[in-house]
Formats: structure tokens, C-alpha cells, sequence
DNA sequence: GCTTAACTATTACACCTGTAGTAGATATAT
DNA sequence: ATATATCTACTACAGGTGTAATAGTTAAGC
């Protein structure tokens, strides 16, 4: 099992680029991005991913070329086991009826839900 | 709209026996926690929270009983909002979907899940 | 080659968090 | 009434975060 990924709000911003676009320098990932930052800011964020072994860089002359180290898919997945295990003790269902209580359920998380139960049976008999 | 509740994880802690039980001394709180905590640790937190407007406290003697200010259904509404919001746009399919790759589900998730979709549908024709 | 523009590296700084220690106040036991 | 035990209040301190400013380095234009 690898380790924890830990990364703050602002830096999941940025991976947000990144996963988009697996390779681009700070000036663009900026661009890309929907933030007043300094192009400063953006760089020392850059380095915390960098540290973090989140992210890597590679060298174009004297730019330097950022590429994420993990899978947008693999950070969502344990973000949402930690958050479902957190609120909910693990188990989905709950999370389903909160978000039905407070009138959020949608006709198409209804299909959602509808086609995940067909394949679990179609799966389990 | 009431303004963001903002607690960290430890806090989140504290909360969680203060929603078991609404009046407890910080003494109280400790025992049922199950943490490794000094007192003074707790204290802090709660200290925290009090002024955060998360929790309130009355004197009894020169002891403080603190109590819940915000319901547990409100904070986790909440989060699951931000949090589906964050990682999914907002819908909760992508999450279910996800779910079902990632995880095992359990018999009594599908029943839950059933039962939802069940009063779902009573509701939406 | 030298100046300048464009990058990166280093430093900064306030606020939040986890985790207390110590000082001050007050009830209790004697 | 005093000493002691028990609470709360105040202070601390390192590591993470948001948000840069400034210094150092190197490619490019003239």
C-alpha cells in the first residue's frame, strides 16, 4: 500500500491543471488556471508537490516541465474512502441517504445507483 | 445561509462525543475519547471551538459543561456537500460510480440502496 | 560581450493545527 | 483560615498553508 497523498487545497488546484494536461510549464499551468495568483505563488506550490513526490519537473533549457506523479483516479479513490470512512464508518449507504434527505439526489444518480445494484447482483448470485 | 463551519480533524474529534452526549465537562469529554490527550490538549480544542461559535459552554461551580452549538446532520450535510462538490462537480453518481470500482459492497448497502431509490421514485412521479 | 528579460531559488510572514506547560483562581479538606 | 487539589486562562512552539517579495541565474537581443 503506498502512502498517504497529503495535499492542500490550493495544491489540489493545481494538480487539477495538471491532470488535465500531464506536462506544462508554471506560466501555463497559471493560465490554465482560474486564480489571481502570483506566478511566485503558484511556483513555491509547485515545490511543496515536488517535495511531497506528487508532482515532478523535467528540464527544457532553462524552463522546467511539471508532470503529476499520481493518477487524478487513485488520489479521488482514497479522498473518498477517508471522507465516506470519516462521516460515515465506511459504509456508502448513508452518504446516499443523507444526500436523498437534503433533496440532492438527481434522476440520473438515481440511474447511477440503479445500474451499480444490477451489476453488484448480476455479480453476487 | 449560515456561514461555514471550519473545524480541523481534532476538533472534529472532541465534536463527535460532544454530539454523543451534549453536556459534558472537558474531564467528561476526555474519558470518552479515546485519545492520549493532556487535559490541557482538550482544553485548547475546546477552547477553539467556543470560539469558533461551534460549541458553548455554562458554568456549574467553577467547572465548565460545554454543549454543541451546530447538529452532527448539519455538519455532515455540509461536508458531504463541499466534498461531493470538490471531487465530483457536485452530482453523486460519479462518487457511486467510483465506489463500485473501488470497493466492496456490502448486501445490506444494496438493500439500503434499494430502499432509497424505492422512496425516491414515491416521491418524483 | 553586455544588458535585459525571464526563470528559478531563497526568504518571509501571518494564521491554523496539534500538542502541551505553566500560571492563576477557587473549591475542599483539615 | 490554610494548604492542597482541581479548574480554567495564558503562553508556547514547531510544522503546514496561503500568498508573496526579493535575490540569483541564465538565455536572448543588440
Amino acid at each position: 500500500m503506498q502512502t498517504k497523498i497529503d495535499i492542500s487545497e490550493a495544491e489540489y488546484e493545481v494538480m487539477l491543471v495538471l491532470w488535465e494536461k500531464p506536462d506544462q510549464t508554471s506560466k501555463l499551468i497559471l493560465e490554465n488556471l482560474d486564480k489571481a495568483w502570483q506566478l511566485t505563488t503558484l511556483n513555491t506550490l509547485l515545490n511543496r508537490l515536488v517535495k511531497k513526490q506528487v508532482v515532478a519537473y523535467t528540464k527544457s533549457g532553462r524552463e522546467y516541465i511539471y508532470h503529476p506523479l499520481v493518477a487524478k483516479e487513485h488520489y479521488v479513490k482514497q479522498e473518498s474512502q477517508n471522507f465516506v470512512q470519516k462521516l460515515f464508518g465506511g459504509s456508502l449507504s448513508p452518504l446516499v441517504a443523507h444526500f436523498s434527505k437534503s433533496q440532492k439526489l438527481q434522476q440520473k444518480d438515481i440511474d447511477a445507483l440503479k445500474k451499480l445494484i444490477e451489476e453488484w447482483e448480476g455479480d453476487n448470485d
